[in-house]
DNA sequence: CTGAAAGCGCTTACAG
DNA sequence: CTGAAAGCGCTTACAG
């Protein structure tokens, strides 16, 4: 592989000057620019990324850690990161956790190891403590997740609010036994959901049934087991809310399996708005996540510190929007 | 941040030693080795990665080019590839192509710029002999894909076996006419879908009729225009088989739409057995295609030629089999 | 406008 | 078992 120094000698400079026609920096004679420039096309030459690295400090790599690729909901959000970090010379790197905390400080040590220049996490597994420990290194963005203290970044939707609409549409439907199946409850946006779904019915005056409230995985097997026991109740629900699409279609299959209509009998709302709604029958209700902006605005304000803005504790809002189809 | 310099000096040693106990190499006394630990233990020293790739000149970075992470399909494949390269110390890069060629190759140059060790295609969207040229760069392997003359290494599935099976399974069921969707024409394994189902017309002698076989995008959007299409003919297929999941989904979607019946007026088949074809309705008759074992075994296929192994030219064929549900 | 020199933070023969 | 020295391939003040 020729070096900066092949393409001196051939160019008849020294590498400084080719350095500088590489960086644009500086200012070149033009003839001589040329001759570099020749001497570079001849030799094939591509400057090494590490070494530039080395020198400069900076990497030009993000770890983007999410818990789980093959999920569609994190592939839309992955793929608006990384059209936006190669437009701005980035490159990202996948860090599947598997929700494993563990593996999460593993990953995070690329920071400190200078791997990459920063960071986006789309849970937080760890103490915050520990996770702001590694800011000393680079900054770290969070998307779909935020910490109350706004000590970090976030990029988010508001949760409340999206479960508020969902809450209030089933309650102007008629509902008055509203089951609610969560996410884990140890993620923020869940609790948040929650909150939404209590909120609302209090609004109403509706009394909240603490036996209407489930908690699962965010899977459709998972959402299925749990409708399974709503509808077990004494006093049935005739909506159920899951926090998730994928749920919300073990919603649809619980209740078809027990030969109950949706939604005429059973009323049935999602989250998140992704394929799977639009192909289960009937196509669901659900909210609408910007999924793929998130993405993006999560890499361009993780950009934009490395580019020395200042934004601690910064939240950025997007707007999320009830999708009214055919489960409600 | 401290560097190697910093713990030597407090250690009491050299640079060198406090290399050797980094990479355990070299005979080091343990007392040395302890107070060196200790060192390193009192800076909260982590070795720069970058300086290490620069000497050592690599960098246990891949990259995997995918036309789009957002697919299912992609993200399992990807899964799997990044469980694997994290259980070896690499780490990869995602880079989303867009089916674009221009990005391919500019992802491609990441190799030549010494930013990667390896690469991994799903697609090769440009000439063989350009992306070959990258081969004095490092490793590249291909999955889900291959090349005839078997100039690259590559793991895939048997695609005309596959589309065999599902048009033998669809002609035992007494189907003579059996129209065909198949992906993007210039994606090898599309071709040798098709190869495989006018194989197996052949062998139980059926005459092909071209108006029954149809080319598109691998969307649900995409299979549904065709699909409309071949209802529409003067003799109707009595089945479709779709070269994707997605693709079968909107042949359904058609189907049901003409107030026709899925399987008893038109059988429909997909390929791949990705989480769609479990939730749409009826469930699909489809290929369980190994997804993330394609993804797995690429990755240390990629891998082991970075340990040094030659294999242009190696194979992997992994089995995939017809996973018979409602709609057929 | 251009070059000599130092330095980024490691690793690795080579001596001892 | 340990250290001095060279070097990976760039970039960047500093002189001129």
């Amino acid at each position: 592989m020729p070096t900066i120094l092949d393409v001196a000698e051939k160019a008849g400079v020294s590498r400084s000057t080719v350095s500088r026609v590489l960086t644009n920096s500086g200012r070149v004679d033009p003839e001589t620019k040329q001759k570099v420039l020749a001497a570079m096309k001849e030799l094939n030459y591509q400057p090494s990324q590490v070494a530039r690295n080395l020198r400069r400090k900076e990497t030009n790599l993000i770890a983007v850690l999410i818990p789980c690729i093959s999920n569609p909901f994190f592939g839309s959000l992955v793929q608006g990161m990384e059209e936006v970090a190669v437009k701005k010379g980035y490159h990202v790197i996948l860090c599947n956790t598997g929700e494993d905390p563990v593996r999460q400080m593993e990953y995070l040590q690329m920071l400190e190891r200078k791997q990459v220049d920063g960071v986006i996490l789309t849970s937080l597994r760890n103490p915050l403590e520990e996770v702001r420990s590694y800011l000393q290194h680079g900054p770290i963005v969070l998307v779909s997740e935020y910490v109350e203290d706004n000590s970090l970044p976030a990029v988010v939707i508001d949760n409340i609010k999206a479960a508020e609409r969902v809450t209030e549409h089933l309650i102007l439907k008629g509902h008055k036994r509203i089951g609610f199946i969560n996410g884990p409850e140890h993620i923020i946006l869940c609790r948040d959901r929650q909150k939404g779904y209590i909120q609302m019915l209090e609004n109403y005056e509706i009394s909240v049934s603490h036996d209407l409230i489930t908690c699962s995985d965010f899977t459709i097997e998972g959402g299925f087991a749990c409708a399974k026991q709503l509808l077990a109740l004494e006093e049935k629900p005739s909506a159920i809310f899951a926090a998730n699409d994928e749920m919300a279609v073990g919603v649809i299959q619980a209740v078809q399996e027990q030969g109950l209509r949706v939604p005429q009998d059973v009323a049935v709302v999602g989250f998140d708005n992704v394929q799977v709604s639009k192909v289960v029958q009937p196509n669901l209700t659900t909210i609408d996540q910007p999924i793929f902006q998130l993405g993006v605005k999560s890499m361009e304000l993780l950009i934009s510190c490395l580019d020395g803005d200042v934004l601690e504790g910064k939240r950025i809002v997007l707007e999320a929007n009830l999708c009214i189809r055919e489960s409600t």
